[in-house]
DNA sequence: GAACAAACAGTCAAGCCTGCTTGTTTCTTG
DNA sequence: CAAGAAACAAGCAGGCTTGACTGTTTGTTC
């Protein structure tokens, strides 16, 4: 037996067992949505997660009794830091005129085409005929639409009590789903810029003060 | 042995060879879609497919060695069976007027929240992390795409020699692919019909002969 | 420092899926 | 009408996955 195999810190050393369970519990997290991107949820077994975590078969389910589990548990560990990173991001630098309304698109856009998004829709699409598995992605899909989409509001500085605005934003947050679901099997960087350089002058236009519903 | 169990037909009755093996492929494919759309890609299982075809697993084999072959052609089948289904509905009756956008859309959005939409998610889905699954679907889908971009114009009356027209054409079908997705989990009949209204408007309004890009 | 609880490691059995193999029936051709 | 080829039926074996079981180590509390 190996002591120390450069994965896990030796149990010579002195750590708060609270601080290696989180530990064990991020990386098995984030073993499973790299598994799900790679190979789709049918094919992230179980043993596969705990053997690239390397966490004991013993461990993995003590701490997510079941896949469906593990599953959504690593969906939502990583959209909540693709969130905040998304967050970061707009905070950091967004221009100010009017290169501001294509400057959310890509951002929108390069989130529904990340590993995230991916590992995502593996779930969305397993939970669609898993009952139990959906009983937990629905309300976790809610909550985090609507935190997308308030989000969304705010960096494009759109005005939600003029009628139909609300619309645009979720019209424009399908759009990129389903230019993101477009990419997960081809290559699809070029159509989805052109098709979002004419989106964000559509969106200006139909935003815009002046433009009547 | 029980002769006729009312599926198939009798073997005492001359039928052309030909014909039973073209109904038998047809009750495969059927048979798989429904199962798609039912249990999903993984939950397909070659058995069951042979067993709801009312076929037995020897000839199931000899038509679709793999599960594979069997998949793709089934929702090509489907595809085409409601592609016609579909140019039929268009050819039948849409408004002439200013509501004929808004109708097209309706159109749209109902082929996209179709089984045969559940079953080419399930499809693409697989396809992503299935490398020959994906050498069979990336031209099918992209056969599909084209055709349909190309009914849609016609159904909008859309001048695509002007700039940006493609661009919102194929904008469009990614919104409805988006609300598709969306309504596999959730029912989101009202939400997509509120978008698809204000939808209509930008798109009329940017569609205009009027109007510059 | 001793006893108790939690975390963890490794093994195992049951169940299922895929596709191959063997044997039978039906159609076609000379 | 006979023989060969194609179509079809059914069973089966190998491989994999899941989650449960048993025993050990680590941390906590009195």
């Amino acid at each position: 037996m190996r002591r120390d195999d450069g994965v896990v810190p030796p149990s010579t050393v002195r750590v708060p067992q609270e601080e290696r369970t989180r530990a064990m519990r991020a990386r098995l997290m984030e073993a499973t949505v790299e598994l799900l991107v790679e190979r789709g949820f049918a094919g992230t077994s179980t043993t596969l997660v705990s053997g690239r975590a390397g966490v004991s078969r013993g461990a993995q389910l003590h701490h997510f009794p079941t896949k469906n589990d593990l599953v959504v548990a690593a969906v939502e560990h990583v959209t909540d830091v693709r969130g905040a990173e998304l967050a970061a991001a707009a905070e950091r630098g967004l221009p100010r005129g009017d290169r501001r309304t294509r400057a959310v698109l890509e951002l929108l856009a390069d989130h529904f085409t990340s590993p995230v998004f991916t590992a995502a829709l593996e779930l969305w699409v397993a939970a669609r005929t898993d009952e139990s598995l959906r009983a937990a992605v629905v309300p976790l899909e809610q909550r985090v639409g609507r935190q997308t989409h308030r989000m969304t509001v705010e960096l494009l500085g759109a005005d939600e009590s003029r009628t139909g605005v609300r619309e645009l934003v979720q019209a424009t947050l399908d759009l990129v789903r389903g230019l993101g679901l477009a990419d997960t099997i081809t290559d699809d960087t070029d159509r989805r810029r052109r098709i979002l350089d004419r989106w964000a002058a559509a969106l200006d236009q139909a935003l815009a003060p002046g433009s009547a519903s």
